[in-house]
DNA sequence: AATCCACAGGAAGCCCGGGAAC
DNA sequence: GTTCCCGGGCTTCCTGTGGATT
């Protein structure tokens, strides 16, 4: 996500700045002597896994009491868990299973967990396959019968007496896409099965998830419940003084650094990941600057960077056909139009399609579009009733116009976009 | 109270590419 | 090579709707 900016072209407009013009050398020099400022920052990324996880006590308990029967050999109920993004779901998850595997070889149980991302595995075929792959099975990633694939999983997981623990995380994906037959298919395996048994951890930041579900599965996926409640800012500043000893050499984060850190992210409902992102962009940013220590203004910079990259990082990615229609957005917004609607946007949209000769899609498909930049947050549409004059959506640019119009003309296809202008519409 | 606008958004189905099996 | 399956992007067709206007 966060990428930074090569140094080495940073580091040569400062010294044009500062008139030290003598020689590359010189840069190359500081950077090989200057002290560092991390020791290993691989503490302070999602991905890591810390012996400890402050302020989840009570969570880390229900979880591991609601799992402990299967190092008996008993089936544990299935659990839901929900919190919003940064809460510690995925690392509590984890970090458990990660210890029931081990109590378990320890006592000569076999447990095996398997963890599944459904923003990425999001439909039924490519849950199973994974679960299949996962036991052993080689099962292509498309091409089967979805039975085949179940029945493949169900024969590799039945080989051996064991109990499976199986998280999916951001579960609520596999429902949006239609992939909920699987949670049906999953929850009734264990009356198909005759040695092995199957448990489902569903994480969700949705609560209101189930809501989609059939009743059957909805009973049996959430025998249990576990909410994770967002950390405030005194306990984001626990995590963060953890990870930072972990982290940083001594002394050179400012004392201000953490509490301003934790203080941001607080306002972002809790969330310690991006505290974390924000401690260690704020390092980098600093390390960037030649500067001794991390301070207070160094996280500010790193706050706006993080928010900007995020922005610009979305849009970049974003399919042709969005980038063209957020262009047409763009370019209402430029001109001052009071309400943006669907209709004006599609007209501005067909005459871009036309300037730059692709193929324009119907109204309807570019209402959905409109609907996944909303969800990204790069758009906010509202529904109006304007009476005599319709129903329609009033959309607005969520980001910074200026950036994101740079990104969009970046894309070799829409170069020539930047020679459009509303005057050859007859709209507005 | 009836009408009517400008869409929202659901449902069904088409088409295509990728891949396995025959 | 042909057939079958899956997922994703898309179109077509359709019904529904809030509130200004008639």
């Amino acid at each position: 996500m966060v990428c930074p900016e090569p140094l080495f072209q940073v580091d040569v407009e400062e010294l044009v700045d500062m008139e030290v013009r003598n020689s590359f050398a010189r840069i190359f020099e500081s950077f090989l002597h200057r002290q560092p400022l991390f020791k290993n920052k691989e503490a302070l990324r999602h991905s890591y896994t810390p012996d400890e996880l402050p302020h989840r006590e009570e969570e880390i308990n229900a979880l591991a009491t609601i799992l402990a029967p299967a190092l008996k050999g008993e089936t544990p109920s299935n659990i839901l868990i929900y919190g919003k993004s940064g809460t510690g779901k995925t690392i509590v998850s984890k970090f458990i299973c990660r210890g029931l595997r081990e109590t378990g070889k320890k006592y000569g149980v076999p447990i095996s967990t398997v963890y599944l991302n459904c923003e990425v595995t999001d439909t039924q075929y490519r849950v199973l396959a994974n679960l299949a792959k996962h036991f052993g099975e080689n099962v292509p990633f498309t091409g089967w019968p979805t039975d085949k694939v179940y029945a493949a999983f169900k024969e590799a997981v039945d080989e051996r007496r064991q109990n499976v623990i199986i998280i999916l995380d951001e579960i609520d994906r596999l429902v949006s896409k239609g992939g909920d037959r699987v949670l049906y298919n999953l929850t009734r395996i264990n009356s198909e099965l005759q040695r092995a048994r199957v448990s489902i951890i569903g994480i969700s930041n949705n609560l209101k998830f189930t809501s989609y579900l059939d009743t059957r599965v909805q009973s049996s996926l959430g025998e249990e419940e576990i909410i994770f409640k967002p950390y405030n800012a005194k306990q984001l500043e626990d995590i963060l003084k953890q990870r930072a000893e972990l982290a940083f050499e001594p002394g050179v984060l400012d004392e201000y650094v953490i509490p301003l850190c934790a203080a941001l992210a607080a306002r972002e409902h809790g969330d310690a990941r991006r505290a974390l992102d924000l401690l260690r962009v704020s390092g980098e940013v600093a390390e960037r600057e030649n500067a001794e220590i991390i301070t207070e203004i160094h996280v500010r910079k790193a706050n706006e960077k993080i928010e900007r990259d995020n922005v610009v990082e979305a849009v970049r990615t974003l399919p042709t056909q969005s980038k063209v229609l957020l262009y047409a957005v763009i370019l209402l917004e430029e001109r001052g139009t009071k309400f943006i609607t669907t209709g004006k946007i599609y007209q501005v949209y067909k005459s871009l399609c036309r300037a730059v000769s692709i193929d324009s899609l119907t109204q309807r498909r570019i209402s959905d579009l409109i609907s996944e930049l909303d969800m990204l947050g790069i758009l906010n549409s509202t529904v109006i009733s304007k009476g005599r004059y319709g129903r329609t959506r009033e959309i607005k640019l969520e980001v910074p116009l200026k950036d994101i119009k740079r990104v969009v003309e970046e894309d070799i296809r829409l170069r020539s976009l930047s020679k459009f202008t509303l005057t050859q519409t007859r709209l507005i």
